[in-house]
This record gives C-alpha cells, sequence and structure tokens, in this order.
DNA sequence: AAGTGTGAACAAGTTCACAGCC
DNA sequence: GGCTGTGAACTTGTTCACACTT
C-alpha cells in the first residue's frame, strides 16, 4: 500500500487528525472536505486527493464518518502504538521539551534523558534520572529508542546524532541551529525559530516600506 | 525591486545566510555555487537561480564574494536592523524562549515580556520584568514591536494573537499547538513538535515492516 | 577553465470538473 | 441534491544546459 505517496502529503495528515480527533471528541458523526478545508484553509479538493492515496473512507453524498477517519489515520501515521524517545540536551531547552505535556498526550514516551554536565547526571527531573550521554550508545543497544530529540550546544549536535544514528535511531528532532546530516532511511525535521524570524523580517521590511 | 518572488525562496534565504555568516568569519574570500549546495544540501542551479531574483551577485568563472554576499542577504532579509520582540506566555516553554542567546545575536531583541499568573507579573525574568498581559495592547501602543512570539496556554491563544494583530504587530511565532488565525498582510509561522515527531512515525512504521 | 545567469524543459504539486454513488 | 474520488488541466517549483564573462 506504501507505493510513491509524496512527503507534502504525508506532512498534512497530523493536521488533518489533529482536527478529526477534536471534531470525535465533540462528539461529531460525519463531516465533508468542505467543512474540514474550512476549518484548515487548506481547499477540498486537496483533503480528498490526499486521503484518496491511501484508500476510500468517505461516502459520496455524505461525508466522511468522522470515528472511521480518524481510526485510519491513526493506522496511517502509526499513532496506534506507543513510541519511544530519548531527549539529549538537557539545559533550558532540553527540560522545556521533556517537560512538555505534548508528548505524551499523543503517545511519545520520553524513556530517557541525557546531557554531559556532571552537575545534571543523576538528577531527577520530572521524576526520570538523567543519564551522562556518553552511556548513550550503551543504553541505546539495551534499550531502543526510536527517536531521538537533540536539544544540545551546536558543537556536538553531530556527534550526538552519530551516536543516535549509529545505535540504530531512525528519526532525529533537531532542536539545533546545526544543520546536521544524516544518511538515508532515517527522518530528520529541524526545529530553528530564528530561521522563521528571518524569513518573516523579509516581509516585515516591504510592509514597512508600504508606509 | 520585490516583484513576484515565490516564499519557498525567501524561506530558503536564511538559510544561505546562516552559511555565509560562518564563511565570512572563517575568513573565505569567494565561493562556488557549487560549494553552497554541497554544503547545504541544495543543487547549484537552485541557489543560483535564488539568488538571481534579487540581482547579480556573482561573478563568472569565479563564484560570489563571500562578503559581497552576506551583505546583500543581510539586507535582503533585512537582518541589517534590529528588530523588536514581545514574548507572551512565560511557562516553561516562553521562559526558554526568552533566555535563549540565539535570539539577541542575531538582531532580535526581546523587548517585553507578558503573564497572566499575577505570581509571575512583575517579577524579574533575566533581568526584564515579566508585564500582566492585559496591559499589552496599551503598551503595543505606546511602544510598538515587530514580532510577537506566542507561547499561552491554547484556549487563549486566538486572543493574544487577535489583541497582537489588533495593536499592528505584522509577523508572529506561534508556538501553541492551535492553528491560529491571522488576516492577509500579517507573517505567521507555527512551532509544533507534535506535528513533526507525528510525520516521522508514519516513516517509522514502514522502516520496521521492512525488517 | 571555471562558474554565473537564465530561458527552456521538466517534475512536482494543486485545483478543476465531472462521472458516479448515496 | 450533495459530496466523494480521480483523471486531466493547470500552476508552481526545480533542474538542465549553454551562452557569456572573467
Amino acid at each position: 500500500m506504501p507505493i510513491d505517496i509524496p512527503d507534502v502529503v504525508i506532512d498534512r495528515l497530523p493536521l488533518y487528525y489533529r482536527l478529526l480527533a477534536r471534531l470525535e471528541l465533540e462528539g461529531r458523526a460525519v463531516v465533508s472536505s468542505q467543512e474540514l478545508g474550512a476549518e484548515l484553509g487548506v481547499t477540498p479538493a486537496q483533503i480528498r486527493k490526499d486521503l484518496s492515496y491511501f484508500g476510500r473512507f468517505g461516502k459520496q453524498g455524505r461525508g466522511y464518518s468522522v470515528a472511521r477517519l480518524t481510526e485510519e489515520l491513526r493506522s496511517i501515521l502509526g499513532l496506534d502504538t506507543r513510541w519511544q524517545v530519548a531527549v539529549i540536551g538537557i539545559g533550558r531547552l532540553g527540560r522545556a521539551i521533556a517537560s512538555y505535556p505534548g508528548f505524551e498526550g499523543q503517545g511519545f514516551d520520553i524513556v530517557a534523558m541525557y546531557d554531559a554536565n556532571p552537575k545534571l547526571v543523576n538528577t531527577d527531573i520530572d521524576g526520570r534520572i538523567v543519564r551522562n550521554v556518553n552511556q548513550l550508545d550503551a543504553d541505546l543497544r539495551k534499550q531502543p529508542v526510536d527517536i531521538g530529540i537533540v536539544a544540545v550546544p551546536a558543537e556536538v549536535a553531530q556527534d550526538v546524532v552519530d551516536t543516535l544514528v549509529h545505535a540504530g535511531v531512525h528519526a532525529i528532532l533537531n532542536y539545533t541551529p546545526l544543520r546536521v546530516q544524516v544518511p538515508d532511511g532515517v527522518e530528520l525535521r529541524h526545529i530553528n525559530p530564528v530561521l522563521f524570524l528571518q524569513s518573516m523580517t523579509y516581509h516585515l521590511k516591504r510592509v514597512r516600506a508600504d508606509r
């Protein structure tokens, strides 16, 4: 079934899923692509086409069963199982990440935390003990994780990523401003607020000029 | 000059800028699109075409002057001035954002911080006093900011965004998991790690299936 | 010889529009 | 009558390839 689906499509599915999960909670039984699109700022055709890559989930003249479609997306995205996450780098940012309630609620379990600072190692953060990052490789081989979240200083980011990849981690969320490299087959996402700010200032400059 | 440049192009410029700034620090005089592309994982043609929207900055047979191109990009992106930023919501995440050193270093000054929690209001965080969010509108009219960073609970995110927009803020960086709405002419970026995780699990599921 | 700048060719992604079904 | 699913038309974005400059 997963033949050749564009990445842009995959990236939109979590958006659809989140809205549907909300509608399900609100008790909605049926929803049209029209309505989903209006809520998300996407065209109805786009939603129908995206979903059609995975099957025929709708009923003509009616729309989509909210319960059914939510369930399908959960399964497609793999959100019907829990995923093990390690956070590496427990500075201010890493701590904010580690205690962000949105992860556990969505099936992502932070099962391990690592730092290089001896003052932090073995301390307790939200009920978990911080491990020494030099144990990372050995730990992962005993107790693998699915996803690594990297929030270390930029200088060591590539090293940490290499260790993760080498130990078999296939998905990395990088909060570092460094553009790290991973081999094919490893999923990588960058979160860098500065890049967002810098593209917004481009537009701000023109807004200003208009006055 | 700013006629009709695709947004994807604008979004890549900060990436180019960051690499060039680094090369400049390292003392490099000249660089080719070839080399930039290799470093960034982008085709050389892409880089040349992107830059060509803004002018002819290179020299045939030589490449680009690092100093010149850095300077041009700084000017195009508006990074030759400082930008005033307000952070709204000083929970764990907001605090991590407010004290993230990467902002000030890139010309973004966090000039104001807001929260609704009376226990936090008037306390000092990194040398700045947290203001009551109910003062936000009045404050902005006296002392405008260019960019608002929103890290409040999802329930009040749209309200805060509306206040910002209403008070003339044209760029908003939203850390909230809610997809807020803004009128045309306001730049909006979302940072939502959960959406990234959820698209990565799609791929992880197939990796697993391969074994 | 090396490398830019760019129209033209190509690829990817989006929207249209309508047949088909509920 | 209303709404899905989907080829076809279109739009947007990327890469090619080469004339031109240093």
